[in-house]
DNA sequence: TCGCTTGTTTGCGCTGTGGCAAATTTCATC
DNA sequence: GATGAAATTTGCCACAGCGCAAACAAGCGA
């Protein structure tokens, strides 16, 4: 299979300054598998024995609460790597990941990191760059928690989503895997009714439509505006 | 000065496992900055060309959003880094970070973050272990602003502050830098008259006692009870 | 010592959201 | 096409916590 994704691969952000020789020297100690629909990569406090590259498909990372509360941490895309404990020093995985839909990733061995590390600089410093962005994106999602309302914590969610994983179609922008009124409350830390209620009221203002495990933005702009919190209360 | 904290710093988890040679030569390269209250130690968006590490004092960092609303990110403690940028492949802090008392720095700067890393591979790994932590930090507080109320953030917020910075005083642990009400409130992404009210209930109860800029737990188990949502309602 | 500034407390009313429950739709399976 | 499970919608109510405003300390400088 390496040499039919090869292209792909090379392309990726993660890979970038990395020669071809390097890349399949990489590429090669990674074994290829295939994760089906809500099953897990990897799991909360387990052992981290590998790290992954999801190559295709959408994978959920979720943290469970002792009081039974399940928070989306966030979405992966392909291109993404996962489960990187190693890299940070730590010997198991932080949260859960279960693939959204059926998967493909590469996953190494975490004990590799250390000499892939010291072999492949770019390699390395492109994963750190990764991980500064998404402490970064952590931030960004405390701020939005402490001082945004509902309305526009959901509004910047699908917006996030859309430009993650948006695909055109002729209505709208679909965000290309299932994804349920519970799914979006996780993410935004409210509930699936107060979300329900929600994406009633953008439906009939046009600027979504959605159905079960669907949603298709329609004026990505309108929604940017509530997103901002400047939208004008009907 | 270097002669004079070497044993502390060498002490640092983030040294852990350099040699004393290797120490003097690392810290050697930076110069240490004396930072009064409430000055910056770095400005958000503004060019990293340093990264610190914090000898004594305490740092708050804080971001604005547009719309005026500040939040703090975190505290950091003495043996700290930050504005690690340039570890992370960024080109600007993500952040203010403002003295919360007089402080003392050592200061390295940014681009010889490469060098040192590939020279000495333990403070490479440590440092991003304590990324690692940063993030996972990072996740706990989105958790907790997700699923907790503000009675239970607050008291989280302030077992935090014990745990990092606290003092030990006859009448409990005392939180040891100046911090108001708005302080914490800016922490847990509340309202310093909530805050307010919550302090003055807890003082009734015995849980802490507080003045301006000034907070010491009394009763760390009992708060503990709060944070974690099982608390009988009065 | 007397202000003056800055931080804190507290009362009151309002509202955004959560909680609950029931009805309804959608999809998968037999 | 029938049956059932899962997701969604919606109405109603309750209340946590915010906003506003006014009164109160507590330091600090002159």
């Amino acid at each position: 299979m390496a040499s039919l994704d090869r292209s792909l691969i090379a392309g990726l952000s993660i890979f970038e300054g990395i020669g071809s020789g390097d890349l399949d020297r990489i590429v090669g100690q990674a074994r290829s598998i295939r994760i089906a629909k809500d099953q897990p990569v990897f799991e909360q406090e387990q052992e981290a024995h590998s790290f992954f590259l999801l190559l295709d498909g959408h994978v959920r990372v979720i943290k469970s609460t002792p009081d039974g509360h399940e928070v989306t941490v966030r979405y992966i895309s392909p291109g993404e790597l996962m489960g990187i404990a190693s890299a940070l020093g730590r010997t198991t995985y932080p949260a859960n990941a279960i693939a959204a839909v059926d998967c493909v990733v590469l996953a190494w061995p975490s004990q590799l990191w250390a000499t892939l590390a010291t072999n492949f600089p770019s390699l390395s410093a492109n994963t750190y760059k990764a991980v500064g962005t998404r402490l970064q994106d952590a931030h960004t999602r405390v701020i939005e928690m402490s001082t945004e309302q509902v309305e526009q914590r959901v509004a910047h969610a699908l917006l996030k989503l859309i430009k993650q994983s948006g695909k055109k179609t002729e209505d709208g922008i679909l965000i290309d895997f299932p994804i349920s009124r519970q799914d979006v409350a996780e993410m935004t830390g409210t509930t699936l009714h107060t979300v329900s209620r929600l994406l009633s009221a953008w439906e009939d203002q046009g600027l979504v439509k959605s159905g079960r495990q669907r949603v298709v933005v329609v004026e990505p702009h309108r929604l940017l505006v509530i997103a901002e919190g400047r939208a004008a209360k009907s």
